[in-house]
DNA sequence: TCTGGGGTCCTAGGACCC
DNA sequence: TCTGGGGTCCTAGGACCC
């Protein structure tokens, strides 16, 4: 019998900031996305403050003051770091497992001969001696409801883990459960089959897989399979490349005029062009865009996409940023208050794979090198060490972080101190 | 005044071909 | 007055995930 495990950190940006800072244990915390914009962490104590996921902290302001709710900008050098640890400790304890995100594995568990909730404790136990890292565990027979058990881990257990293999434990668990928990049912979908009656897991596995196909789409199909215990998802070992790389990031503050933005979008190009290098791919179209916010209904509306074709395919960041900022020209318009830009890269291909067209101009010469180089600096000695004349080091634009902690664990400098 | 970033997959519709 | 059918490929947009 196919067992999937779903081990999740638990409020995993808050619970990172934790691990260096004890005393922090239980006061009432939040980690904030760029520019200090939204909450996308929340402790457990800033939850029941009413504290909601994705809030805007202006928003919030007033209940930070008055409950004394600690904030940080996001870290993510030491999130990756500790996300990379536990997946680590995970490896040892199952060796076919699929990183899902940044704070989520699955493990396959099947033929594992030993009884299944003890094993969670152990696992749990496990990453938390190793890591101080605390996990939900949920286990079950397919993904969609392992999921699900880990959802109830959280909510409905004093163990941390639970256990849905036998059809009764499924049953209750599916009963149990709102239809927005179910893995694949977003906002939109649960409003549409909310409408025709459908409140509970329990509720969508009744329906028909088929007419649900045909009234939804194939995904919706499958996640009711899952439901009912009809494995649909395999687990996803990685070392797929990305079909698409982005960049993107939104200012500071509003940008006006066309120089701040060029190099905005240069140093996104660039780094576009770094991931894609390290994935060992050319990019054989590049898209820019600009826009302006989308929250005041007063400011004018400006958006613009600028595809750029590569004729010789490339991953070096002077063509990329070259291509970059060709799109910029033709979709600036002066007279907009900007607040992003992004860079993305699409139709990637390793380079041996790709049809050489006739006409274009040669490739430079010693660009890999070069851009080996580059990387190799810039991984030791830290983003941005070299980089081309147009990438300023921060622009005005630049994001703002003002409420970062140190890099407990990446970075020499800030090393915490033992007395 | 201030509202994140990076992905995947699916579908519908249009262009194009024979 | 009458105006095919089926396949493929591409793109844009939407929904979802964390």
């Amino acid at each position: 019998m196919p067992t999937y495990a779903l081990v999740d950190c638990n409020n995993f940006y808050v619970s990172c900031e934790r691990l260096f800072r004890p005393d922090l244990r239980t006061v009432p915390m939040v980690v904030l996305s760029n520019n200090d914009g939204c909450v996308v962490s929340r402790s457990n104590e800033a939850k029941a403050l009413g504290i909601g996921m994705g809030e805007p902290f202006f928003k919030i302001r007033d209940l930070v003051q008055a409950h004394g709710v600690l904030a940080f900008s996001s870290n993510y050098a030491l999130y990756g770091d500790v996300s990379a640890r536990v997946v680590r400790v995970l490896r040892g304890l199952a060796p076919r497992l699929e990183v899902y995100s940044i704070d989520e594995s699955f493990l396959d568990l099947a033929g594992l001969g030993r009884p299944l909730a003890g094993y969670g404790r152990h696992i749990r136990a496990e990453v938390q001696l190793l890591t101080g890292m605390p996990v939900g565990v949920g286990i079950s027979t397919t993904k969609t409801l392992a999921k699900l058990a880990n959802w109830a881990a959280k909510r409905r257990s004093q163990s941390g883990v639970v256990v849905a293999t036998r059809p009764e434990q499924q049953a209750a668990l599916l009963k149990d459960a709102p239809l927005g928990e179910v893995w694949g049912v977003g906002r939109k979908l649960q409003a549409h089959l909310g409408a025709l009656g459908v409140k509970t897991a329990w509720d969508l596995a009744q329906q028909d897989a088929w007419t649900m196909r045909k009234q939804f789409s194939v995904v919706l199909e499958k996640t009711i399979r899952e439901l009912r215990g009809e494995p649909c998802f395999a687990l996803d070992e990685g070392s797929e490349p990305k079909q698409m790389i982005t960049c993107s990031r939104s200012f500071s503050r509003r940008v006006t005029e066309l120089a701040p933005l060029r190099e905005a979008v240069a140093s996104y190009a660039c780094r576009a062009a770094e991931k894609l290098r390290a994935q060992g791919d050319v990019c054989q179209l590049l898209q820019v865009y600009i826009r302006t916010g989308v929250f005041n209904p007063d400011e004018p509306r400006y958006a613009r996409t600028a595809s750029v074709p590569l004729h010789t395919p490339s991953n070096d960041s002077r063509d990329l940023v070259q291509a970059a900022l060709a799109g910029l020209e033709g979709i600036y318009r002066p007279g907009y208050r900007y607040q992003k830009a992004g860079v993305m890269l699409m139709n990637l291909a390793s380079p041996g794979q790709v049809q050489a067209d006739l006409f274009a101009p040669a490739p430079r010469p010693r660009s890999a090198a070069l851009m080996a180089t580059v990387d190799r600096i810039n991984t030791s000695m830290g983003r941005g060490t070299v980089r081309l004349a147009r990438v300023p080091a921060l622009g005005g634009w630049s994001m703002k972080q003002e409420l970062r902690s140190p890099g407990y664990t990446c970075r020499w400098d800030e090393l915490p101190r033992v007395r």
